[in-house]
DNA sequence: TTTAAAATAGAAAACCTTTTCTATAAAAGG
DNA sequence: CCTTTTATAGAAAAGGTTTTCTATTTTAAA
């Protein structure tokens, strides 16, 4: 049998009442008969039970986080930004991994629910839950905040990185080394990719360059070293077409990899004939030969702005009317993959 | 104000006994009536609270998961394999990074108690915390299995993966090519690098080479981008003394990586002049050219079987005499970073 | 001293379920 | 038609805290 405050009552004969003032040390209590209780506490090995005391106080100083995957290397480095800022506050967290799956996405919602948490918050969220409506009627019941999942005109509290200008100051990097035969490498579907081609034809109307069809890549959906794999045979199919570029927009770090191993395969040298840049830089981005210049996402930063902002709408219960968007700049990390265009087309 | 059982059981005209009868649908309940109550359910959006339920039935159906870093690559993936059984049974995971800190391991299985889950597992323990009894200690109160963190005599639930045998295998391999100077790449004190060293010295001694000491190379601590680098420098210089190895064993991929990068670095082909053996078989080591040969911890099946042996330990309150040790094998991956020896000595 | 105020402690209600025990109604057995 | 089962439902206790309200003791003020 576990041990309960009215064990520990008994023990230091006083009442549970008193037991409970000192654990929480928001009353008075005589110096002495402090004493006499922690010394009970001790004693008995007491821990306090906080189902019961989550019950009471509506209080349970846990949080929910939904990842669409664990073993990510994205989503994790966001958790620990979380747990940092969450973990100060004494909160714990309970985890939840989605597959990628809507349908997990929603049961974990449920439980979370179930399990009282103060607040959620949920990372990558799928769209098809944003768009049903289901995460701004979620909203209502509990504080929760979407990280990187951003629809026009949804009712929720958002972070964000600011993948625009991201983007921009990638392309732009890239036109001041003096390259204007640059590729772009994409996954389908995913609404960041279609955000950073908006950017990246935008730039090149700009510039006056015509962006031709085939320096437009696109691979099919997959893991994270499939993905490395597919980017590596499309870009060497590529660089082995006509007029091949002599730099390439990588959307994430997976991708980029995947085009340093193709230029490597075909003997092109990174980066004198050949720049890459990509996007995110997660750790494999310092792995490479030669190392990886990439947009940095901040992602512990971000995971720390979620779980600020989720506390901030956990606290400010009253204001409920006023949702937030955080939108986080993303910083250009200047490595080794990128260098002055070898030739002009 | 939220919802209770006692608001459904106005809404249906049934007590709060029967409600709670359909919700768990554990007592026959007239056809008529559940339907009445499940209505209000859906009317209600009625939601349990388990912070009750859990206090009634001291059962939370939550574990908790201690790993000492989320960004290690290593672990998410053992935690995803938690994640996947428990899910199954309905459980939910609080998720604790203990920053390799082992004060903080400590607070967290604090906290962890507090919240009653129904047990731990902690992943990559502290030798720390397991040398000083506080594991052992823990065992008493509370289901717990321990990953990867094995000391001789202590009374705890264990899973581990055979490292000896893995190391035994990539050894015998090396020496299957043709190998005979072959260099071991380690960080200090962690204790299965211990492991891997004495398997080492062993099996050489059994073959009659003579082990130089220029070929046991250690580098410092250090987070994963670090061990890359300093591996890297680590083999450069070896490899540029007299005498080089035609082969290297690195106790975990990241090392491995890092010799890659030397032999990049120094014009050396991998793996027809130097072959490079890693641990771990962690999702980089798919990423570099040529892909890594590798020894494979099956990290995802350590996570299934930490967790289903959790289960049992919860379930088996009775016979708690009894613990248990698993251990996991390992399994030879070859890829492409291993060849026939260019030389012999 | 006597009285008012401050310091300290306890009793009991409340939080939301589950579960045991009791009660009623319907069905079955005689 | 009466008695015994069976099916169904409710009342109330229990689980371990926090917190409000009340009570007592001590200190300060008069």
């Amino acid at each position: 049998m576990k041990t309960t405050i009215e064990d520990v009552a008994k023990e230091a004969q006083v009442s549970i009442t008193t037991v409970s003032r000192v654990l929480n040390n928001n009353y008075p209590v005589k110096e002495s008969t402090r004493k006499k209780v922690e010394k009970a506490i001790a004693k008995l090995n007491f821990t306090p039970n906080s189902l019961a005391r989550g019950l009471i106080r509506k209080r349970t100083y846990t949080v929910g986080v939904i990842v669409p995957s664990m073993t990510n290397l994205f989503f994790p480095e966001v958790v620990k930004g979380i747990e940092d800022c969450m973990g100060q506050n004494e909160y714990t967290l309970f985890l939840c991994d989605t597959k990628s799956e809507p349908e997990y996405e929603r049961r974990h919602v449920g439980r979370l629910k179930e399990r009282q948490v103060d607040g959620i918050v949920v990372i990558g969220p799928m769209s098809e839950n944003i768009r049903s409506g289901f995460f701004e009627a979620l909203t209502k019941e509990v504080p929760l905040v979407l990280v990187n999942g951003y629809h026009r005109g949804v009712r929720c509290n958002f972070i964000l990185t600011d993948e625009e200008m991201g983007t921009l100051e990638a392309l732009e990097y890239l036109q001041a080394l003096g390259h204007r035969n640059i590729a772009f490498l994409r996954g389908e579907q995913i609404y960041s990719y279609d955000v950073k081609e908006e950017i990246f034809t935008r730039i090149m109307k700009q510039s006056n360059i015509p962006v031709m069809q085939e320096n437009i890549l696109v691979i099919p959906e997959g893991n994270s070293v499939e993905t490395v794999d597919m980017s590596r045979d499309m870009v060497i199919r590529r660089l082995e077409k006509g007029n091949p570029p002599t730099a390439i927009f990588c959307c994430n770090d997976w991708m980029a990899t995947g085009a340093i191993n193709a230029a490597k395969h075909l003997g092109v040298r990174v980066p004198e004939d050949f720049s890459i840049i990509g996007f995110d830089n997660i750790v494999i981005s310092q792995l490479s030969e030669p190392k990886l210049t990439t947009i940095d996402q901040t992602m512990f930063k971000l995971g720390q702005g979620a779980a600020e902002l989720l506390l901030e709408v956990i606290e400010g219960k009253k204001g409920e009317g006023s949702l937030k968007k955080v939108i986080l700049e993303t910083k250009l990390v200047k490595r080794n993959s990128c260098a002055v265009a070898s030739r002009t087309v």
